[in-house]
DNA sequence: AAAGTAGCCTGGAAGC
DNA sequence: TGCTTCCAGGCTACTT
């Protein structure tokens, strides 16, 4: 499931491969696949500019947009700002590939591009989770999850990351997977770094020393980066905009590892639910404050 | 205020 | 073999 470094990842692939590339057609072929206050079809004609991420967003930008307006002007159908990008999360299942001219689509592909070489662009996701969001002023103004986005973890000081969470009374594991207070960060990195700083995931925050959120966060900004550097990690659906498969799956300690040994003192590692979400830890590394 | 839960959705694995 | 059940997981909305 493509959180931060997944996504990092698919944009840095898929970049080279639409960059420059002007959109000539844009189907829908599952309604839920789109949101926003923009059909898709007003991204034809758009040039792509520039990928990036914020949180778990790949954000593809489009030039040439600008001054266009919707068919009859009228908000919800069309829009009045310029359009200037495509947002989409991917959630669990997404997938984002690029092939080559006339091949069909599958049986999970939801939106499809056409570029003008001729080559597609495929938005696929089986559990039809993720979306496609079109981009203006308009539609990021109203868009509350992306207005309510929290800082980037790889972009922020330590002292920074120290004061969103010292005096927050919240469980650990439940604040790294709240997208409001930091963004990006899913279940198996919340995992890891929280295993490699020795914090329990139900710790409070206001429970926690100014060293060990110190240490939560080099521990957090180290799992991203190595991470990053393996090209994300591949379980089920997650794959590179090329098709290839991340490796930092091979490095987890504590994610997917309940009833192994932990690697740094050989106890049996904890699985259960916590923040609702599956969680693993070491209650011997781990312990509550 | 924090935390629990249902719901969205479907494929794959496990159980019978 | 073929059926049913469970699970995964990001995020929202609602309840406790």
């Amino acid at each position: 499931m493509p959180e931060l470094p997944e996504v990092t990842t698919i944009v840095r692939t898929l970049e080279p491969l639409i960059k420059n590339k002007t959109i000539t057609s844009a189907l829908t072929l599952h309604a839920g696949s789109v949101e926003g206050p923009h059909p898709l079809t007003s991204v034809v004609g758009g040039t792509v500019s520039a990928l990036s991420r914020r949180g778990k967003l790949a954000l593809i930008h489009l030039s040439g947009l600008e001054g266009k307006g919707g068919t009859d002007g009228t908000k919800g159908t069309g829009g009045t700002n310029g359009v200037d990008g495509l947002g989409v999360h991917l959630k669990m299942t997404g997938r984002l590939f690029v092939y080559e001219a006339n091949t069909p689509p599958g049986p999970h592909t939801r939106v499809v591009l056409d570029f003008s070489d001729g080559t597609r662009f495929f938005f696929d996701d089986a559990r039809k989770f993720g979306y496609m969001r079109v981009l203006s002023e308009e539609s990021r103004k109203e868009w509350a999850f992306w207005q309510g986005l929290g800082p980037e973890p790889l972009e922020m000081t330590k002292s920074d990351f120290v004061n969103l969470f010292a005096q927050r009374n919240a469980g650990m594991k439940s604040m790294l997977l709240n997208q409001k207070i930091i963004a990006g960060v899913g279940n198996i990195y919340a995992d890891e770094s929280l295993f490699r700083a020795g914090i329990h995931p139900q710790s409070k925050g206001t429970s926690l020393s100014t060293a060990q959120l110190e240490e939560l966060h080099e521990a957090l900004v180290n799992v991203l980066e190595e991470s990053i550097q393996e090209c994300g990690a591949s379980i089920r659906d997650y794959r590179t905009a090329r098709g290839d498969a991340g490796a930092f799956q091979n490095a987890f300690r504590v994610y997917g590892r309940a009833g192994k040994a932990c690697v740094a003192c050989g106890q049996t590692l904890q699985g259960g639910v916590v923040a609702g979400r599956a969680t693993v830890f070491c209650p011997h590394c781990q312990r509550d404050s």
